[in-house]
DNA sequence: TAGATTGTTAATCGATTAACAATC
DNA sequence: TAGATTGTTAATCGATTAACAATC
């Protein structure tokens, strides 16, 4: 297993740049140009895939739709994802809205508050009272889940999916959140990522720095 | 300057839990305590601070008080910070409610859509047309901007704010976009970070490997 | 063939961690 | 004082990049 971040979400960028290739009539692609479409090196690229086996020809390129099948396989895209929210406002229900997920093969199938206001069992994505979460968890099988509750009760929600079985979340939650070390938690901290680029703004346009910042 | 994105979104979180352990009432903190708060080690959190001069006692650990006023100091939160919102759709219109970004300062100004059914110039905060977007950035002085805007027209976007004088972005859309060296863009990318989640969970969920994945 | 591109190894770079002297 | 904690340096770790042999 690679065991290194970064790398999987370049991957999944990849895909992304690979499929729009596609979709303008291309059929071979060179490290060069994929490098360039997410902004990374071609070095990067060829050792990225040559640790996943993913192999083109040398002085051909890679075969997009080649590769479009590999990294779906390897990023679990061969069954379709079924995903829960726990918390239904603001960011919850523009997540449950949000076609960036369907695009990608990510399921919503369920959403969980505790406002009866927002409850709606019946609706296409149905949205239920957070009580039932766990035994939907069971009965569903959901393995992966996505964290948008007030910050007081993010701990107590996701110490429920792991008992109910989840093995992994993106958390929106400010909090560092306290999960065995075999769960997986990615972290979209909205207001850290936004501090993050006030700071590198000010840094940049001090006259006292003439320094550039990475991007990422 | 610091050139160094990850350690200063460790100062944005620690910032965080520093305000949470006065509200608890606690005067002091340890490097021990901030580390466990937010997931690093000591060592992280004393390198961090030593790199901006953040000194504690030795003995007596640091001073919350004198520690926050440092951080918002380097974090640029001494005025507060105006931010517009390109695009009003699911994830604008979610951003532009979201409690935390004005729980940091952050003042979302105004928000910018072509749809005319979205547009409400006299609301508590104004959405305008997107055709008024740079002028607008010119008469605020807005530094700052979120992208929020389907991924065929966000390079366009981009490029009209930093024409009109925008030095960062927090962009939420998929693509990468080419800016200038000294522009300052950050990527959330919602499906890029699910899809990592998805792929650890079913790698470590495999009989196949036993390593433990970084949630970092 | 000659030229271009892959695949992989080694070098580089930078960030994190460990260790420990200084000191409250 | 003795013990605990900071602040900093050096060691470690891991990821990225450069280089180049293999080869289509």
């Amino acid at each position: 297993m690679v065991n290194n971040k970064k790398c999987i979400l370049r991957l999944s960028r990849y895909k992304k740049a690979l499929t729009r290739l596609r979709s303008l009539g291309f059929k071979k692609v060179f490290s060069d140009n994929l490098a360039d479409a997410i902004g990374v090196t071609p070095s990067q690229v060829r050792k990225d895939f040559s640790v996943f086996e993913l192999s083109g020809n040398k002085k051909g390129g890679y075969s997009i739709d080649d590769l479009l099948e590999k990294l779906n396989r390897i990023l679990g895209k061969e069954e379709v994802e079924k995903v829960i929210i726990a918390g239904y406002g603001n960011i919850g229900s523009a997540l449950m809205k949000y076609k960036g997920f369907e695009k990608e093969g990510i399921n919503i199938v369920a959403a969980f508050d505790t406002d009866q206001s927002k409850i709606s069992p019946k609706a296409q994505i149905p949205v239920f009272h957070i009580d039932e979460m766990k035994a939907f968890i069971i009965k569903e099988k959901i393995k992966t889940a996505i964290i948008a509750v007030p910050d007081m009760v993010a701990q107590q929600i996701v110490d429920t999916m792991i008992e109910a079985g989840v093995k992994g979340a993106l958390n929106f939650s400010p909090l560092f959140l306290r999960v065995p070390d075999e769960f997986v938690i990615s972290y979209v901290n909205l207001e850290v990522e936004l501090e993050g680029v006030i700071y590198f703004v000010n840094a940049l346009n001090n006259p006292k720095n003439n320094e550039i910042a990475d991007a990422d």
